[in-house]
DNA sequence: CCTACCGATCGGTAGG
DNA sequence: CCTACCGATCGGTAGG
């Protein structure tokens, strides 16, 4: 807390005039991101194509983590730590996007465009190759959100597809 | 500290008349962690069709995974808090396990059993989807370790094939 | 928003 | 391996 009223040019503990608590800090924190990812699903339409139902979910995942990697880190690390009412409340947000993942390829394998065994570890799958691109992506390499986007939407199409 | 002597039958203290610090611990603990994956990895033989050689190292590292789901969270979380030199005892652990995943695309790349437009992306896609699992897997449920690898292996297998 | 402080807990140690 | 302790730091507060 010390270090975070630093960074702000505060003494100590003057922090404490505009928040109650540590741990309110870190549920603003972790609900504001989870909020971002929710709404980054909430903006694709669900008429498009499969395909293109799920690039755009994929480069809308992508953009969020890459925009916020500290904010993301924080939010994938810490959220265990909050009180299990608090966590309830992200917990909800997360099933909330979880569910637009898990609709958008049950649809394409209701059309026909896509095939998977179980579409719960299909959707987790997909949802845990992009979440853990926090861990190793650096800013400012030669691999932008564009690039990434696009080799990571091949390679889930692929892993997806009906044959 | 004190939580790990109670949890061995020690006064808060005594640990310390078998270890030099708090460190030290951590990093015996995130070693032993890379150790395994690497093992596991090492275990695979390179003259394998390249299908089965990757099946065989998604197994090895759920494997891992799901037997140590404790020291997996502690391993991916805290390594970063170590002094760098023993990080980068750990980074070399893991360099040296990812060349393995690296190589059995690479190799399916010639053999032309996989195409892949990157590799080193490819790659981190696939360990990505497989780190990520600590995250969500819950042991004693109805998905056991053979039905993840099977379904996993899978989903990577499509994703990765040349067509 | 600062000064000055609170009790609790931290990693670790001396001496037995 | 225990007892008893160290200085540092923690989240947080009273009073201005």
């Amino acid at each position: 807390m010390r270090d975070l009223a630093k960074a702000v040019n505060l003494q100590g503990g003057s922090l404490y005039a505009h928040i109650d608590s540590k741990e309110e800090l870190l549920f603003e924190l972790v609900n504001r991101a989870a909020d971002e990812f929710l709404a980054s699903a909430e903006a694709v339409p669900v008429d498009l194509p499969a395909r293109e139902r799920l690039a755009r979910l994929v480069r809308g995942h992508l953009e969020v983590v890459l925009r916020e990697l500290g904010s993301a880190t924080v939010f994938f690390h810490e959220w265990k730590f909050l009180s299990s009412d608090l966590q309830a409340k992200v917990k909800g947000l997360r099933d909330a996007y979880e569910a637009h993942w898990r609709r958008a390829i049950e649809d394409g394998a209701k059309r026909g465009e896509f095939q998977v065994e179980d579409v719960r570890v299909a959707t987790l799958f997909v949802l845990s190759a992009l979440n853990w691109t926090y861990q190793w992506y650096h800013p400012g390499g030669k691999l932008n959100l564009e690039a990434l986007s696009k080799q990571y939407s091949n390679l889930i199409w692929k892993a997806l597809e009906a044959r």
